[in-house]
RNA sequence: GCGGAUGUGGCGUAAUUGGUAGCCGCGCCAGACUUAGGAUCUGGUGCCGAAAGGCGUGGGGGUUCGAGUCCCUUCAUCCGCACCA
């Protein structure tokens, strides 16, 4: 019998499927291991090549860990809220539910045909309502609590309105918004409207204004995760600025724990590093101005300043006091107060509070007009104009707290409101941004750190600012002579006496916008009494998505939602018309894997206490700043409820690459349909075309088939080489434009899953990202026909012998098993198949059809080829299935050796070998190697000045 | 600009972690079997050289008996962030 792929996966597929053989129990006196793959979202177009790798990585793991006794839970689901079938929807009425579904069949069918052992009984969809019942009590509970600094964690919001009505809102260390303190007298004697107001700043789900990524095309907002380069990520859509209500979950809360607790989990170093620039810490001060008395005066009015002031968010309660006078101050954030003495101005961002309040009469109308110009900026024209320099000056000043000095203010959109406090004090003499501003509008430049060993010279002949973090202070009254690491330390202590800033760490991670104005997602559990927003009560979980006439904003411009009839409670009460982000569904996936079937809970605690966290997570890299920190959160804030077991969810986490596409090109002479062989192309002027790989073999086109490909080139002419066509070829992102699509369905078709899997795997290393090289394929192919040879005589009769093996046998055997166990373990996948490879191939060379070599290489095997080495093992007598027994052991005794094959090098380059005993000592072996008649040639006559013996390594003859 | 990663044959890659550079596969070359080969099998294949031998891990320098691996420096490519105070 012949290698009959086709039968033998099908077979297979269907006793796996028929038998659920890969259904992970919750109790098990097994170890537990959960090996969980980032969700695909389905879309449309299916799986190409790429798609599967890090599915087949982490399928051979976990069948790997089966065979070495874990309870492996490896699950799979679908990430089915996304924008492309909204997009469909929006164009043909297809309800994107019926466009997912759809598409999940496709995908399902895809990747059974690939052999994952998938335990499909906890699947999870996110747009189903039994699961996303449970996105939505997370949200609830998200409302219902608040972030206590003091405790490090989340409270519930019911204790903190306890607190308020002992003591206010003083004594509390908080992350919330901008809160005027309040006393507990106060608080009750606040109107419910006014307490829900209040308590809206501490929730960790809120509703605030914001200032968003709004895209028009898409006509939603997006998280910062979700723009790129001014464009939205997906369909790549201009996105605007606008304020808008929005819901928000605080994140910043956990900004510190996010970055702390990196260091205890094992994902690659670049990964982290993008979630800690993303998070973004930097340590520096709060500092306040106050404004200058003259520009008080030119100010609307003392009342209007007032109410602002009182609203000044302060972190340092003795500052509060000091706030609530009657003084205007302004914050800004530095991470360098020790130059406070080189502030010669202070720059607020456009949308900063203060502008048009402290703008001068005379100049409030340019001030306004900039204000303007700047807000309606598009972000891609910011960016695309990040060095043109713009500003305006309010007229007002500010005093700086630590010498006095008045200040000029202006405004500038090179300040962000989004970072600090959207105000900063200009240090041009050391920041590279405050010396072209001041440069630019011929502002004073003041030199307060000096390069150690030079002199303090003239900032007018400077060509650009000294950012050095090292230095000597001058020009810095107390700080003069210090280093600027003392000098920081110092100007903190300094203002902190003066109350007039503190200490403070920043942070550049945002609140994440959790509303979309879009249809295709969950429903938020809210209703509105008195323009107040409350959560359904969990018994009218979960709120199903409505039907809606139209997937697209009312002619009002409200979300989709609200033209579902009858969206409001049972009571009236009109419920929340956005619904919430792609990422929502995604942040808590992997606990309702634990106990999907749960109807009473997102999980029960025994499911949560078995299963723990995910002891190996794979996916792409690009969700570093998106899913992979939202989820951590996520289920940080869970950990804090005391519903998950595990701080941190996905111990350890690989990065698959991905598979480029290799397209091929064929180049028409221009104005002609005739079309020129690759190495002749340069003789005529050209245009290279993408032609479809499909077509092309080894780069040789099939002119016959290109004619056929496309109407206009049925009567294309060609100039070959050497009688053929040649094409180019270039490594690009596989697309169907580009036609360089590998279908897996193809491969399968025509080589096996076990082929494609042992291939996927043998390109690389899993992280890293490669080419696809079709052609390469077939050494896997060919290496599994030998594996079938091994076990088939030339007859197609099945036949193993119970021989005794030899011990040359043996040893090809056990260092297979020591080599494949590591390299799994390491997650070093292609130097398993060669290791494989390697041993196939002695193997043949000795005609080795013994049943103990074969059949504990077979088990060896099946990780990565689950159906040929499934069908092996029931040849070779067994019944059910491989998964469960065990990975063979491997026996040292096996590969011991007596000798050792030494490389003799001169010099340090190897010139022959020389077998020695192992136990061979230092005299004994230098002895037989000046004696070797080879050594002769390289002595010439003279004694070695130094013989290196390194035991089972090398001998170095130094000469 | 900042941060991260990667540079080894024609191509994808390997190298027990400082010890024989190029394993395994593709491609290529030669041969066998065949009516045929885009099937299968066998052998060869880093570069230069007839050979002896020399040269070789992006470039330059260093440490070492010995460097793809460690150190310094430089270049290139890819990815992330980016007026973040």
């Amino acid at each position: 019998m012949d290698y009959n792929f086709r039968e033998i996966e099908k077979k297979w597929q269907q006793y796996w499927r028929e038998n659920k053989t890969f259904k992970a129990r919750n109790v098990s006196e097994k170890p537990k291991y959960y090996v969980l793959d980032m969700f695909p979202y389905p879309s449309g177009a299916g799986l190409h090549v790429g798609h599967p790798l890090g599915y087949i990585a982490s399928d051979i793991f976990a069948r790997f860990k089966r065979l070495k006794g874990f309870n492996v839970m490896h699950p799979m689901g679908f990430d089915a809220y996304g924008l492309p079938a909204e997009q469909y929807a929006i164009q043909t009425g297809t309800h994107p539910a019926v466009t997912t579904e759809k598409n999940i069949a496709r995908y399902r069918e895809q990747l059974d045909q690939i052999g994952f052992s998938f335990d499909w009984s906890r699947e999870v969809v996110t747009s189903d309502p039994f699961y996303y019942k449970w996105t939505q009590w997370t949200f609830i509970r998200l409302f219902e609590h608040w972030y206590d600094k003091t405790s490090d964690k989340a409270r519930p919001v019911s204790e903190l309105i306890g607190a308020f009505e002992k003591h206010g809102n003083d004594n509390l260390d908080a992350v919330c918004g901008e809160v005027s303190p309040f006393t507990a007298a106060e608080w009750k004697s606040m109107t419910e409207k006014e307490r829900q107001q209040v308590l809206m700043h501490y929730r960790l789900a809120y509703l605030a204004d914001t200032w968003v990524n709004w895209c028009p095309a898409l006509g939603t907002v997006l998280a910062n995760d979700e723009v790129k380069d001014g464009f939205s990520e997906r369909g790549g859509h201009p996105v605007e600025r606008k304020l808008m209500k929005q819901w928000s979950l605080r994140i910043t809360a956990y900004a510190q724990r996010l970055l702390d607790r990196l260091d205890r989990i094992e994902w690659s170093e670049s990964l982290k590093e993008v979630q800690r620039n993303w998070i973004g810490r930097s340590e520096g001060a709060a500092v306040f101005f106050r404004l200058a008395v003259s520009s008080q005066q030119s100010a609307v009015s003392r009342d209007e300043l007032k109410t602002q002031n009182s609203e000044l968010k302060t972190q340092n309660s003795e500052l509060k006091t000091q706030n609530s006078e009657l003084k205007t101050l302004i914050e800004v954030f530095t991470t360098r107060p020790d130059t406070l003495f080189g502030a010669t101005f202070m720059v607020l961002a456009p949308e900063h509070e203060l502008v048009m309040q402290i703008a001068a009469p005379e100049r409030r109308p340019r001030v306004s007009e900039y204000v303007e110009w700047a807000k309606n900026r598009s972000e891609r024209d910011r960016m695309a104009e990040v060095k043109r320099i713009t500003g305006e000056f309010t007229g007002a000043y500010a005093v700086n707290p630590l010498n006095g000095q008045e200040i000029p203010i202006w405004v500038a959109d090179y300040v962000l409101a989004g970072y600090g406090t959207g105000a900063i004090m200009a240090v041009p003499g050391h920041d590279s941004r405050d010396f072209a501003f001041a440069r630019f509008f011929d502002l004073p430049i003041v030199q307060v750190v000096m390069k150690p060993g030079e002199e303090i010279s003239d900032t007018h002949q400077w060509s650009e600012s000294y950012d050095a973090k090292e230095g000597i202070m001058v020009n810095s009254g107390f700080m003069n002579g210090m280093q600027v690491k003392d000098a920081i330390t110092a100007a903190i202590r300094k203002i902190e006496e003066m109350k007039a800033g503190f200490g403070t760490v920043n942070y550049r991670l945002r609140d994440a916008i959790f509303s979309r104005q879009r249809y295709w997602g969950e429903p938020f559990p809210i209703y509105y009494k008195d323009g107040m927003p409350y959560p359904l009560d969990d018994s009218q979980l979960p709120l199903e998505l409505p039907g809606v006439d139209k997937y697209l904003p009312t002619e009002t411009g409200e979300p989709p939602l609200a033209r579902a009839k009858n969206w409001t409670t049972k009571e009236g009460y009109p419920l929340e018309t956005n619904t919430m982000p792609g990422f929502a569904g995604s942040s808590g996936y992997y606990l309702r894997y634990m106990d999907p079937w749960n109807k009473d809970a997102y999980f029960s605690k025994e499911a949560n206490e078995y299963w723990q966290d995910i002891d190996l997570y794979v996916g792409g890299d690009e969700h570093g700043t998106g899913h992979l920190i939202y989820a951590r959160f996520w289920n940080m804030f869970l950990y804090d409820i005391g519903l998950v077991c595990c701080e941190e969810p996905f111990r350890k986490l690989i990065n698959q690459g991905k598979i480029q596409g290799r397209s091929n090109f064929v180049y028409r002479i221009n104005g002609t349909n005739t079309f020129v062989s690759f190495n002749l192309k340069d003789q005529y002027d050209t245009t290279a075309l993408h032609v479809d790989i499909e077509i092309v073999d080894n780069d040789i086109l099939d002119t016959e088939a290109f004619r056929k490909w496309r109407p206009d080139y049925e009567n294309a002419g060609f100039i070959l080489e050497d009688g053929r066509y040649v094409c180019g070829w270039e490594i690009e992102k596989m697309s169907k434009s580009k036609h360089n699509v590998q279908s897996p369905d193809d491969l399968i078709a025509k080589y096996g899953a076990d082929t494609l899997r042992m291939y996927e795997m043998f390109l690389g290393p899993v992280e890293l990202s490669k080419p696809w090289d079709t052609k390469g394929i077939e050494g896997v192919f060919r290496f599994l026909k030998k594996y079938w040879r091994l076990f088939y005589d030339e007859n197609g009769n099945f036949n193993v012998s119970t021989v005794t093996p030899f011990r040359s046998e043996l040893k090809i055997l056990h260092n297979a098993i020591r080599k494949i166990g590591s390299d799994i373990e390491r997650f070093s996948f292609n130097t398993a198949v060669s290791a494989f490879m390697i041993c196939i191939n002695e193997l043949t060379d000795l005609k080795c059809n013994k049943r103990e070599i074969l059949e504990p290489l077979n088990i060896l095997l099946s990780p990565f080829a689950p159906h040929i080495t499934e069908e092996i093992w029931q040849q070779l007598g067994h019944s059910g299935t491989i998964s469960y027994v065990s990975f063979p052991e491997f026996n040292e005794e096996f590969v011991r050796e007596d000798t050792f094959n030494y490389p003799v090098s001169f010099n340090g380059k190897m010139r022959f070998q020389m077998e020695l005993p192992v136990g061979v000592t230092a005299a004994e072996a230098e002895a037989a190697v000046l004696a070797a008649s080879e050594s002769q040639k390289w002595l010439a006559g003279n004694p070695p000045k130094k013989v290196v013996f390194v035991p089972k390594k090398i001998i170095n003859v130094v000469i």
